[in-house]
DNA sequence: CCTTGCGCCATAGAATCGGC
DNA sequence: GCCGATTCTATGGCGCAAGG
C-alpha cells in the first residue's frame, strides 16, 4: 500500500517537475559548457577536467571547446542537429505536457515537488539526479525508453545474425536493418527499437555474453567460488555442527591464496569498494547456499541499578588493604605488582561446538597490566585427556581430591622442561568431570599460578629494594575475584587462611562483574581476539597447505577432533600470554582504569575507606578483632571470608561470554589481515 | 546478527560529435 | 541515415560504520 502511493506519487511528481526539471538541467549543462569554453582555466566546477580539456586544446592546436571542426559542412551539420533537436525537445515538452493534463486530477502537487528522493527497483533509496526516470510495469531508462529484458535481447540478437547471414559480409547497416525488421515485425514490444541499442547488445554479447555487467564485477572468478563452496560444504558436512560466518571466512582466504589470487586480496585491504573477501561477501556465499547464520545470545547479563555503589564499596575495601598493608605503590607506576584479577572464561572451545569441546580458562592480570600464565580446566580423568604435547612426562601430578561437589578433580602442572620451553603460558592443567572449576582447581590455581607469581614478584622487587616490600609470606597480597561458588567455598576459604594466611580476598560485587572487574570485557576480549586471529592463521594455513598437497576442494577439512582441539587451545593460549604482555599492555592497564580499582591506591580513597570502615565496609566484619592486628589475621581472613559468603553465588560470573569466534560489533572488522604473513606472500608471488 | 545510509567503482545508457 | 567514439548520467553491487 505504502509502496504504491510512493510509486504514484513518484509518478505524479514525473510528470509535473520533468520539463522545467530538464530544461533547466539543460541549461545549467549549456552554461557549464560555454565556461569551460571561455576559459579552459580556473573554472569551479571541475578543475580536473578543465585540465584534461586545455591539455586536449593543446594537443590539437584549436582554440575552440573540444576541437570543434571548422569545416562548413560539419558547421551545417550542427545547425541542423540543433533545429531537429528542438523539435524533438518541443514535441517532449507536449507530451509531458499531456500526460499532466491527464494526470491533473492528482493531488498533492506540492509534496512531489520536494521529492528529493526516489526508490529505485530494489527498494534502495536513491537521490534524485538530474532526470528522472519512470517506473512501472516495464522498465524504462530516464529518457523513457524500454530496457530490454533477456528474451528480448536474445530476440535482438537472432535476427540480427539472421540478417548479417543474409547480407553479404562487406554490408554495413546491419544494425539499422535490424531494428527497423524489428520494430515492423514486433511493434508492441520493439516499437522504440534504435539502432544504437541493437549495436549495444550486439556487442556486448560478443563482450561478455553477459545481461548487464554493471555493478561491481564479480570479485572472484568463478572456479574460485566454485571451490570455496564446496569446501564450505565438505567442512559443513563434517561438522554437522552450527556454522557462522567468521569460522568459514579463513577457508575461502585460504583458498583464494593457493589459487594464486593474493593480489585480489592484497589490493583490496581494508580500503573501501574494493574486494577484501569480508564477512558480508562470506554471508552472501552462505546465503547462496541456503545456509542460515544463527544469532548467537547477545549479553544478556542484567547489571544492579546501585552497581556504581557497589563498585566503589569494593574499591573502598581494596584501598583498604592497600592503606593497611602497606601495599606497594610502585604498581601505580607501572612496575608489576600485587593485586589480582582472576575470571574464568568459560572458552566455547574455539570451534563453538558441543559441551564436550569446551573448558574453562582461568585467566589472571596484576593491576600493573601484567597476564599471569593461565589455568585450563578440561573434562577427564587422566593424563591421557590433556593434549599431548609431544614430549614424555610433560605433565607432573600434583592434585587428586573430590571437590565439594562429590567428584573427583584432578590437577597438573607441566614438566620444568616443558614450561620452560613452550608452554609458557600456561601454569596449571585440570581436570574435572564436567570441565567446570571448582574448589580443587582453585586450589591449584592458587599454588601454582598465584603463589608463584606473588614469590617472583616479591623478590624481584627485594632484590632492588629492601624498602619496597615486605618478605614473601609476610606481605599481604589481594586477590580479586568474582562471586562463583569455587571461590566462595568454605572448605577452600579455609584452606586459604590455613596455608596462605597473606592472601586477601577480594569479591567482586554480584551481578557487577562486567561494570567491577577488568577481566570481564575488555581484558578477555583481547584475549579472545588473539585466539580469533590464530584460530584464522591456522585453518588459513591448513586450507592453503591442503590445496598446494593436491587435496581438491570440496575435500578440505579443518580437523575438529578433541585432541588436535585441545592442543591449539593449549599452544595459543600459551602463546596469547606473552603477546598480552608485551602488545596489549595498554589496553589492560585501561581496562583496570575503567573499573576505577586503582583509585585504591590514592590518599583520599584510603582516607575514605578508613572512615566508611565505622559504617560496614565489611559488614560481617568485627571491628575489634580486625584492630588486633597482625595477631588477628587468622580471624579476619575468616571474618573477610564470612562476608563474602553473604553474597549470593553470583550466576552470572559463570557466563561464558561470547563465543571466541564472534566479533565485537566495531572493534575487529579487519581481524584476518593480520592472520596471513603478507610480507613473506609478496616476496614469494614475485620470486 | 540485521538494517540503513552512504561512498566507491565500474559499466550501461543517452546524448552528442565527427565522419562516411 | 548510419557508424564509431566520447562524455555525462544512471545504476548494480559491495565495503563500511552506526544503530538496533
Amino acid at each position: 500500500m505504502e509502496r504504491g502511493r510512493g510509486l504514484f506519487s513518484f509518478f505524479t511528481a514525473l510528470s509535473a517537475a520533468n520539463p522545467s526539471e530538464v530544461k533547466a538541467a539543460k541549461e545549467a549543462r549549456a552554461a557549464r559548457d560555454k565556461a569551460d569554453a571561455d576559459a579552459c582555466g580556473e573554472r569551479s566546477k571541475a578543475a580536473k577536467k578543465a585540465a584534461s580539456q586545455s591539455c586536449w586544446n593543446e594537443a590539437t592546436a584549436s582554440g575552440s571547446k573540444k576541437g570543434l571542426s571548422n569545416d562548413p559542412e560539419a558547421i551545417r551539420s550542427r545547425e541542423r542537429r540543433k533545429r531537429e533537436a528542438a523539435k524533438r525537445e518541443k514535441q517532449r515538452a507536449k507530451a509531458f505536457n499531456d500526460s499532466n493534463a491527464a494526470a491533473a486530477n492528482h493531488p498533492e502537487p506540492a509534496d512531489v515537488e520536494k521529492e528529493t528522493h526516489y526508490t529505485d527497483n530494489k527498494g534502495r533509496k536513491r537521490k534524485r539526479k538530474t532526470l528522472r526516470s519512470r517506473t512501472d510495469g516495464v522498465r524504462y531508462t530516464k529518457a523513457g525508453s524500454v530496457i530490454y529484458s533477456d528474451t528480448e535481447c536474445r530476440m535482438v540478437a537472432e535476427t540480427f545474425d539472421r540478417i548479417k547471414a543474409r547480407n553479404l559480409p562487406g554490408d554495413t547497416e546491419l544494425y539499422a536493418k535490424t531494428a527497423k525488421d524489428l520494430r515492423s515485425r514486433l511493434p508492441t514490444t520493439f516499437s522504440k527499437l534504435g539502432r544504437q541499442q541493437v549495436r549495444q547488445i550486439i556487442l556486448r554479447r560478443e563482450r561478455t555474453g553477459a545481461l548487464d555487467g554493471r555493478g561491481r564485477f564479480t570479485p572472484l572468478p568463478a572456479v574460485l567460488i566454485t571451490a570455496i563452496l564446496l569446501a564450505f560444504t565438505s567442512v559443513v558436512k563434517a561438522r554437522a555442527t552450527v556454522i557462522s560466518a567468521p569460522m568459514l571466512q579463513p577457508i575461502a582466504i585460504g583458498i583464494i591464496i593457493a589459487h594464486g589470487y593474493t593480489s585480489l586480496l592484497r589490493e583490496g585491504r581494508g580500503k573501501r569498494g574494493e574486494f577484501c573477501c569480508g564477512l558480508h561477501f562470506v554471508r552472501g556465499l552462505m546465503k547462496q547456499k541456503g545456509w542460515r547464520n544463527v544469532k548467537p545470545q547477545g549479553d544478556t547479563r542484567k547489571v544492579p541499578p546501585n552497581w556504581a555503589e557497589l563498585v566503589h564499596a569494593m574499591v573502598l575495601r581494596l584501598a583498604y588493604f592497600v592503606w593497611q598493608h602497606d601495599i606497594p605503590k610502585e604498581l601505580r607506576k607501572g612496575k608489576t605488582w600485587i593485586t589480582e584479577e582472576m575470571h574464568k572464561s568459560g572458552d566455547k572451545s574455539l570451534q563453538n561446538h558441543g559441551d564436550k569441546r569446551q573448558c574453562t580458562v582461568v585467566t589472571a592480570t596484576s593491576a600493573a597490566g601484567e597476564m599471569l600464565p593461565h589455568q585450563t580446566v578440561m573434562e577427564g580423568k587422566t593424563v591421557r585427556a590433556l593434549p599431548n604435547l609431544g614430549a614424555p612426562y610433560s605433565y607432573s601430578h600434583t592434585l587428586n581430591k573430590s571437590n565439594s561437589k562429590g567428584t573427583r578433580s584432578f590437577c597438573f602442572v607441566p614438566s620444568p622442561v616443558v614450561a620452560a620451553t613452550w608452554i609458557t603460558g600456561i601454569a596449571s592443567f585440570c581436570l574435572t568431570a564436567n570441565h567446570w572449576s571448582d574448589n580443587i582447581t582453585s586450589r591449584a590455581w592458587i599454588t601454582d599460578v598465584v603463589v608463584p607469581y606473588f614469590k617472583r614478584k616479591i623478590e624481584e622487587m627485594r632484590a632492588t629494594s629492601l624498602e619496597s616490600c615486605k618478605e614473601f609470606g609476610t606481605q599481604v597480597c589481594v586477590v580479586i575475584v568474582d562471586v562463583w561458588w569455587g571461590w566462595i567455598d568454605a572448605g577452600w576459604k579455609a584452606w586459604l587462611a590455613e596455608t596462605h594466611p597473606w592472601i586477601r580476598l577480594l569479591y567482586v560485587p554480584p551481578r557487577c562483574t562486567p561494570k567491577g572487574q577488568p577481566m570481564d570485557a575488555g581484558i578477555i576480549a583481547m584475549l579472545k581476539g588473539i585466539l580469533r586471529r590464530q584460530y584464522g592463521t591456522w585453518v588459513c594455513d591448513l586450507v592453503q597447505r591442503q590445496l598446494r598437497g593436491g587435496t581438491k576442494p570440496e575435500e578440505i577439512t579443518v580437523p575438529s577432533d578433541v585432541p588436535t582441539c585441545k592442543r591449539n587451545l593449549v599452544n595459543w593460549l600459551s602463546e596469547a600470554v606473552p603477546e598480552m604482555n608485551t602488545t596489549e599492555k595498554s589496553g589492560m592497564l585501561k581496562c583496570w582504569e575503567a573499573t576505577g580499582l586503582h583509585k585504591a591506591w590514592n590518599k583520599d580513597t584510603q582516607r575514605e575507606a578508613v572512615k566508611k570502615l565505622q559504617d560496614g565496609l565489611f559488614p560481617n566484619l568485627d571491628l575489634d578483632q580486625y584492630n588486633l592486628g597482625d595477631e588477628g589475621m587468622m580471624k579476619v581472613v575468616a571474618a573477610l571470608v564470612a562476608d563474602a559468603q553473604d553474597n549470593s553465588e553470583d550466576q552470572d560470573a559463570g557466563w561464558p561470554g561470547l563465543p571466541v569466534l564472534q566479533t565485537v560489533p566495531g572493534t575487529v572488522a579487519q581481524e584476518w589481515e593480520r592472520w596471513i604473513d603478507w610480507d613473506s606472500l609478496g616476496s614469494a608471488s614475485s620470486a
